[in-house]
DNA sequence: ATACCCAGTATCATATAATAATACAATTTG
DNA sequence: CAAATTGTATTATTATATGATACTGGGTAT
């Protein structure tokens, strides 16, 4: 690795190209062919193998070895016609596998159901991951657009309204460094990206117990979130409704919604940690 | 690895342990990874190290490595109490990128939430994967229990109605070899064992266009499915509906439900191959 | 208390198994 | 039909994964 190292780098790689993670206790071949599976995603559906040479920034050879082996196990599908791979129904898999490991969720789902045919608007139910917030159950209804109905999806937490009910549950000085710290990202043209801004409507939320928010991820969706307390008052999730701008006003929205949604969170109580 | 060789292996082992699969374009690291992630299931939620030793049959060093680079990747989460490894995310977001990659799922959602609406039971998509189905798409309604809420779930496909559907459409000659060869699976005391009346049902599900099946996966529960035709005439996936033998009859499901559910599997029609 | 046992962690010499260059085949494109 | 691009196969080289072993610490029973 001394003698034959990359020369340069091509200048569109990855920055920093990670030079070495641990040693001994870190297989590197197994990270690479993780590596190759995020390469896969909302735009990269069906990739050809130098597209995946190209994405992964990876050699041609290391990709080729690690494709085929994720083709063997079961991982990836290839099209023998196109040559291109694509994800397996073992993606989904792992999705199942995930949920039994999650009983947060088991706890949540019978009262996510039942306030979706109540209120006869999507229910969604959303958990902290690291500075994002990830959807863990969905209860789509007619008006919901497809990526609304797509569990798995991760979302800057301190722009979602989940992230922001969860967040709320903090002790203040914690809210408040992550509002200076996490990442935004402009969704639309209407994303708030004054954190000063943000932490006023993060002290309103912690106030009230519940957030609203709109146009941060799709212009005229309006969001509602109320955090699912643990014992120690610390949220573990949230349980989000999202709605049109079209059909809701904010003052209708808090009269109408609020009230079951909050009845909702508060009837998960998560058991020891989820 | 020839000195070092396994030297009996566990009588309580997986047959066979698959010697070695390829050789140049294998990489094994990879694979043992993948192998390790495959541990994790419905009863393995949060698994010790010597927990995923004894169930991936690999290796205590192997294991330690691999577990550490899944979490270092974010794949595995280690509860700093218990010690114990669980999935994350992760798992989740791999869910979402799949999603992307299935047009089927997109084309038929709409159509799926529709129907669920409309009828008040639960409605599903599934799609055939070798020889069983996987659940794709899941609309629940309140008196779904869990698992029946959860996308991922294979299940032999000779016994689930949606695979019964989606073989229908194959050329008989086809779907009797497989009604002979499939594997099939005890799940509850009247799971249908015998083949003879597993082709009879075939048969007759060829001629109607549509599946039913009871007491198969769940007792008292009614499975309906209808195949997803494409261009050629060959079902990509199948909707199915699911409903309680205590409220419904065979013949009520065939008058007030089958008509709907072939509705909506002909108006989704699969652009190309899925 | 103390000794034991078991689970988790760390280290290291060895050679297996991953590497990346290269060559070949099969495409698609001009 | 040539040229370029992509996919496939082969190989020498050594970096990298391996698994035995030893260390650490928590829990339990003696």
């Amino acid at each position: 690795m001394a003698s034959r190292r990359k020369i340069t780098g091509q200048p569109g790689d990855t920055p920093a190209e990670a030079p070495r993670k641990q040693d001994t206790l870190y297989v590197s071949s197994l990270a690479k062919g993780l590596k190759l599976l995020k390469v896969f995603n909302r735009t990269n559906t069906h990739l050809s193998l130098t597209e995946m040479v190209k994405l992964s920034g990876m050699d041609k050879s290391a990709v080729q070895r690690l494709a085929n082996t994720l083709m063997v196990e079961g991982f990836l599908h290839r099209d023998p016609d196109t040559k291109r791979f694509r994800p397996t129904h073992a993606w989904l898999g792992l999705a199942y596998a995930y949920y039994w490991s999650d009983s947060l969720v088991a706890l949540a789902m019978p009262k996510l159901i039942e306030l979706s045919q109540r209120l006869g608007e999507t229910v969604n139910m959303a958990e902290l991951s690291d500075t994002s917030i990830v959807y863990v159950a969905r209860l789509p209804c007619q008006r919901t657009n497809y990526e609304a109905t797509l569990i798995g999806r991760h979302l800057p937490a301190l722009s979602a309204s989940p992230g922001q009910a969860i967040l709320s549950t903090w002790p203040e000085a914690d809210w408040r460094a992550a509002v200076e710290t996490w990442p935004l990202r402009q969704m639309t043209a209407r994303t708030t990206m004054d954190r000063a801004e943000l932490a006023r409507q993060m002290a309103r939320t912690a106030e009230r117990g519940f957030s609203i928010t709109q146009d941060q991820m799709i212009l005229n969706e309006i969001g509602i979130s109320a955090p699912i307390r643990g014992a120690d008052g610390l949220a573990h999730g949230a349980v989000q409704c999202s709605v049109s701008a079209f059909h809701w006003t904010p003052e209708r929205v808090e009269r109408e919604l609020v009230p079951y949604l909050l009845d909702t969170a508060n009837s998960i109580a998560p058991a020891g940690r989820g």
